[in-house]
DNA sequence: CTCTTTCTGGAACGAGTGTTCTAATTTAAG
DNA sequence: CTTAAATTAGAACACTCGTTCCAGAAAGAG
């Protein structure tokens, strides 16, 4: 069910009642537990989906964005020049490992395998860059990965409090300071960030 | 109320009941309801002590130190190297900052601020260690400040999940990588790792 | 049509929530 | 001691929670 992944991401695991997700949608009562077998089945059931569909698209975009270099960069650019409604609802993922911490062990290893995930295609995509000499031979790759996705549950965080833009942006580029950045502006997919544009995200 | 501040802590705010505080400590349902307004008067308080106990030590160490550059670095050492337990209840801002989010205001510019207020003093003793030749000239410091604090976050929430103790590692050593190391191991007052303690706090 | 299955709204349940109130008990002051 | 203030345990209140149950409506099969 959409709706209750949409429940979920919004108001965390505690915050989304049954009652919500049963008014929210057609759904009745009985019927979503005969679908699922409680709550946490069904929240369970809403992670998945979530890495199905949100966590999928974005490291495809990652895995295919050619240079390498580019798709980390715009990876991270991507999140922080997002609608600001989507920087303050944050990743489920990350909303999720901080509440329930790793109290539930299914959950908790569902998130840590979704990191991994993200944490090697990173890894894979920093190699090329680095033989395509966009990144310095000094830097080691895994170590640059896990840097960034752990920068990235912290962007997370600080946008769900409000933190400005201007803050998260800076922390990007000076964690991608070690990836050169190629000579004209991206456009072949990338964000292409007009001052008009620019200005209209940042209002808060 | 420590213990209060302790309960938030360990299982959130909507995590933790009444009963748990009354029961938890001496005090009787009455008395805490006159000492405190509510239960969200009783919640901010604890935070405010949380930023003058928790928060105040570790900025007086990050202020402290000298070199700066050794202040900054073991500011993330000891983070990082904390008891296990201690990386699992995270930090009790992150943790209030992912669970409520921007919705209640109060908290949140208490939260925002808190971390600006340890976003200026990495910054401060950045350029300390710029000064001082610890810290390539090329690097802005309120940038780099603004990496790291989001680094900090970012760490708070894989170690909640049980995320490798490597992994956090590495991503600490990938950041601090443009921080030149001085020539001897640090022992005034750093964190000094023998193989065997190294052993016992990764076990989990 | 009938029969069977699936789904519905809604009642009901027991437990837990934050909060208020009362009455008894402890503590401190004069 | 007496008197007054503070603090206690615990009942009571008005919810909300997750979950189960049930009578009826809807739908599909024969």
């Amino acid at each position: 069910m959409s709706h209750a992944m949409d429940a979920f991401w919004s108001r965390g695991y505690r915050g989304t009642s049954i009652e919500d997700l049963v008014s929210g949608t057609g759904v009745s009562r009985a019927s979503l537990y005969t679908a699922y077998p409680d709550k946490r089945g069904l929240f369970i059931e809403s992670i998945k989906r979530y890495l199905d569909s949100i966590v999928q698209n974005h490291v495809r975009r990652l895995k295919e964005m050619e240079p390498a270099s580019e798709a980390v960069r715009q990876f991270f650019l991507r999140t922080v020049e997002a609608p600001l409604a989507h920087l303050r609802r944050g990743c489920l993922l990350t909303n999720c490992a901080v509440e329930l911490g790793s109290g539930d062990k299914e959950v908790a290893a569902l998130i840590r395998q979704a990191f991994a995930r993200v944490e090697d295609v990173l890894c894979e995509r920093l190699k090329q860059a680095k033989k395509a000499g966009a990144l310095a031979s000094g830097v080691d790759s895994r170590s640059y990965a896990r840097q960034l996705i752990t920068l990235l549950q912290g962007i997370r965080v600080m946008a769900r409090v409000g933190v400005d833009r201007d803050t998260l942006r800076d922390a990007v580029h000076a964690a991608l300071a070690s990836i050169k950045q190629p000579r004209g502006r991206p456009t072949k997919g990338g964000v292409k960030i007009t001052r008009r544009a620019r200005a209209a995200q940042s209002r808060r």
